[in-house]
DNA sequence: CAAAACTTTCAATAAGTATTGAAAGTATAG
DNA sequence: CTATACTTTCAATACTTATTGAAAGTTTTG
């Protein structure tokens, strides 16, 4: 396969796999494109390569350094700005971790926190269902937060090894 | 809190966090409804509670029971179908890693495998860029897969030990 | 077999999201 | 200060996705 055909597709690809985690299309594509250029590009780059508008360029850029995804590279004597993408998946990984824990995982925690509180009738079995299905999704929400929380905290190195160990 | 009021709050929650994972905001709402319910409900009942048609209950029924999230309830002597979801979140959420996984991430790594055989002149910086990219996304990616088979497939009760050891 | 009780489908339409592009804003250079 | 080289915003619009509801399909019952 050659080069051109191999960049397309992945840009697809990405675009793809965006959409069905709640990442926009557009979004995703810029991502894959500066994650596969060698070089920084300029929002006229990303203009150009993906066939989008200077608007949407600017706001999808704005979003991937949001996430802490993309990052400004400014080059002395050039006046416009530059973009490039994190190119350690790893640490791509962890991030969209570490933001999705933030951005979900606790407002939903706080969220279920109040939810444990609703009052009801001793023998209401509606009101028992209930509790109890908050209670089941609250411990493994909390879980799942501390678990992550100690493996973004922890360095890289005791990432990868406690991962190794956990597939064997 | 009252109860009607804290099942509407969840509902509300569960179908925007639903929306920020790729999952349509009804389906969610129909999955929490049912998640919370001390009883099995029919089509009809979902349509009452959340206001919506017939046929956008049925289609989302039937989403969720492809997810594997809920399953239907025959009645004997009744003609219509009830649902129930699984209240276990621990297997509620090894059932959605497990679909997403069939879902996305093999067919992903089916395309990077593809993709690592692009060619490229020996000293293009462009093709090295995109081969480097592909190779490190595929090794993550394949870890991840390995990984999340490890845990899907042991019993239950190693995955939870895992993963409570993960958390130290 | 016909009627009744449901479930499923799907074309029309509504609702929600993303994109455009021109205008406004900002910063640097001369 | 003014012109230039950008970046940002946002109302209009295009595009995508979800929803409706009536008609068609299916299964059970008598």
């Amino acid at each position: 396969m050659q080069l051109e055909e191999g960049k397309e597709k992945f840009l697809q690809a990405w675009g793809t796999l965006g959409s069905s985690w709640g990442i926009n299309r557009t979004m995703a594509q810029v991502h894959a494109l500066l994650l596969i250029s060698s070089e920084a590009m300029s929002t006229e780059d990303v203009m150009q390569e993906l066939n989008i508008s200077r608007g949407n360029a600017n706001m999808n850029l704005r979003a991937l350094i949001d996430w802490g995804l993309v990052g400004k590279e400014l080059r002395p004597g050039e006046r416009k700005e530059f973009f490039v993408a994190e190119k350690d998946m790893w640490k791509v990984a962890r991030q969209v971790i570490r933001e999705r824990r933030k951005r979900e995982l606790e407002p939903m925690l706080r969220i279920l926190e109040e939810l444990k509180q609703v009052e009801g009738a001793q023998d209401d079995k509606e009101a028992e269902a209930f509790t109890k299905a908050i209670q089941n999704l609250y411990d493994l929400s909390s879980k799942a937060d501390k678990t992550l929380n100690t493996m973004l905290r922890a360095d890289e190195h005791w990432f990868l090894s406690s991962f190794m160990k956990l597939m064997r």
